[in-house]
DNA sequence: CTGGCATGTCAACAGTTGTTGGCCTACACT
DNA sequence: AGTGTAGGCCAACAACTGTTGACATGCCAG
């Protein structure tokens, strides 16, 4: 009995979701290249061939366990005089919460050696922060704005959560918000 | 005859500088894990076990490749008003100059697989930025204001020679600085 | 000239990788 | 209950990896 065209459960998702979140923590450990199929197919405790079946070849695992959402749909009610403090807020919470972060750390540690990576980072950057931005200030601007954005943003992110440089990493939340919110304001709001 | 205990010059120097030159370029295109030594001595037009025979193995390579001088020692020598300013523009030429620029690729690529350049990364932040900052400003603050000028310069690198993302390659070296060297500024100059 | 030694070449090793095909098992449908 | 099929495991493949050792070559000191 089909019960629909498309979407229908089958008896392996269980093992399906298995793969994809051994492949989501070994990615983020190790990168696209350091991560490989036996030993995330260990993880999961299922036979690395299982891998190839659902996922075709390693890429298409990446690509199935890269696939991040920033919640950042409603950034045009935050009120206009806090944007910067509200995003770094909102930035740090998204890196420090599992599953986003780990697929952020992903792509991060994989853009290093891998187009595949850098061509996801473009598309997030391209339909997610961009028309984030797009709904604040002047839109000609936009492109500018965002680009500045996640210079300070990613930075952030690569030297606490990569580089793990000792004052960065001991900085609370509420200290880089205070830091860099006032940045990330000024970037949003400046002009070309 | 030994002319010194050390720093003789070898018959063989020529080809170690050639390898040396092969592995930046290979590291700094792939990361540590992608570039192999068979490519790298392919590059440099020798055996492969030659690599092995002047540096150890690939980490001994890796090693020497990645060594490098940010040309920070001094910077107390700058007009304090205009620290931001000079440093974003210094940084930017460091950043597009070889070979400095392949080795910071280099680490910048690897860092993300392998905890071997994150160390180095950490070495430069340390030995480097750190007393850089130390020579201006409140010295027991400096740690904090350290790593706030990492988190946004390395985030310029990153998105700019990495990411490679649209609007931020799109920018000129002089709507870089004018743009971000006042962050730079602010941070150096902040009280915790 | 002749020996030794640094330099370089060649081939092969052992291990790991992504990937494939064959085979067994057990569930779901008739 | 019987059967087709999806799910899963095992063993193996070919390619590539870092690394090693044996052998040739040519420079330089004696």
């Amino acid at each position: 009995m089909m019960l629909s065209q498309e979407e229908a459960p089958r008896r392996s998702d269980a093992t399906r979701a298995a793969i994809l979140e051994a492949a989501r923590h070994r990615f983020a450990a190790d990168g696209f290249q350091k991560a490989t199929i036996r030993a995330i197919a260990a993880d999961a405790d299922i036979d690395p061939s299982m891998v190839m079946r659902y996922y075709g070849n390693k890429d298409g695992l990446f690509d199935a366990a890269v696939d991040v959402d920033l919640g950042l749909a409603d950034i045009a009610d935050i009120e206009p005089g806090r944007l910067g403090e509200t995003l770094m807020r909102h930035a740090l919470t998204v890196w420090e919460r599992s599953p986003t972060s780990e697929i952020l750390l992903t792509l991060m540690r994989s853009s290093i050696t891998d187009d595949r990576a850098i061509a996801k980072f473009q598309e997030i950057f391209a339909r997610q922060i961009m028309p984030a931005v797009l709904s604040v200030g002047d839109p000609d601007d936009a492109p500018r704005r965002a680009g500045l954005l996640a210079s300070q943003v990613l930075g952030v992110a690569f030297t606490r959560y990569v580089l793990k440089l000792p004052p960065v990493v001991a900085m609370t939340a509420d200290q880089l918000v205070a830091e860099i919110g006032p940045t990330i304001q000024r970037y949003l709001t400046s002009r070309p």
